[in-house]
DNA sequence: CGACTATGATTGATCGGCGG
DNA sequence: TCCGCCGATCAATCATAGTC
């Protein structure tokens, strides 16, 4: 195993951070979801228009957050209260409610 | 394996504002990528992730470009040469596929996306 | 300018569902 | 009942951007 770093040459990895209202969009869908931070790909594609990133990006935005959150949920206390009185969709039982199935999710 | 002095519980009580939902507990299973064998010493054979060498990821690629899918023969046959289990091959050709098309799909839709959105 | 941290991307492998 | 594939996700890691 004497280091196979040949990724080095891999120059996709020039990552650049998104900007602060793409950042701002995430975060507000995530702390307002917080139940269930597992955006649909029609949210995704929302997601990702209004913060101007793609859709792949949107996923590797939650996947990351998502693991980063669990793995140290205390130092995002202070983010997850900044972001949870903006919005509050949230609902630990959205189940009932009679509404509108607008998923296409045919069974 | 968890170390949380303020919380040893499970049910860790709403410690602050949020609470702990079920996706913050998900917790996968340790890769079972282990080669059984050896493994009388070191109480873990490879619960890690395999780092597939550059040869390796080599002829994978070159075997993907002449078929996108194995058949059992053909995947047996890789597994021996490049000295990886079948279900690892397999593994890697699945996520080869899912990458294909998400690079397809990304080439497409960067560049344009005038008309449509309703 | 170097050390350390925040963060986007990559990827081997898992999970649940489907079809054969 | 078992197996392979898909789509989504996990989890660890890479490499860079940003902060001090």
């Amino acid at each position: 195993v004497m280091i196979l770093r040949s990724r080095f040459l891999d120059a996709r990895r020039k990552r650049r951070n998104f900007s602060k209202q793409a950042t701002e969009v995430l975060n507000e869908y995530f702390y307002s979801h917080l139940s269930n931070p597992y955006p649909s790909e029609e949210a995704k594609e929302e997601l990702a228009k209004k913060g101007g990133i793609t859709v792949s990006q949107v996923s590797n935005w939650f996947g990351n957050k998502r693991i980063r959150y669990k793995k140290n949920m205390g130092k995002f206390q202070e983010e997850a209260n900044i972001y949870a009185a903006k919005t509050a969709v949230d609902a630990t039982n959205v189940v009932a409610q009679g509404n509108q199935a607008n998923s296409p999710s045919t069974p | 394996e968890d170390k949380d002095p303020a919380c040893p519980s499970e049910p860790c009580p709403n410690a602050g504002a949020t609470q702990t939902f079920d996706w913050m507990k998900v917790k996968r299973n340790p890769p079972k990528t282990a080669k059984v064998s050896e493994y009388g010493l070191l109480g873990q054979p490879n619960t890690i992730r395999t780092n597939f060498t550059t040869k390796q990821l080599t002829e994978l690629e070159k075997e993907f470009h002449f078929n996108k899918y194995l058949t059992r023969a053909r995947r047996v046959e890789i597994a021996a040469t490049l000295e990886l289990n079948e279900t690892q091959v397999k593994i890697w050709f699945q996520n080869r596929r899912m990458k294909q098309k998400k690079r397809e799909k990304e080439g497409l839709a960067p560049a344009a996306a005038p008309r449509a959105a309703k």
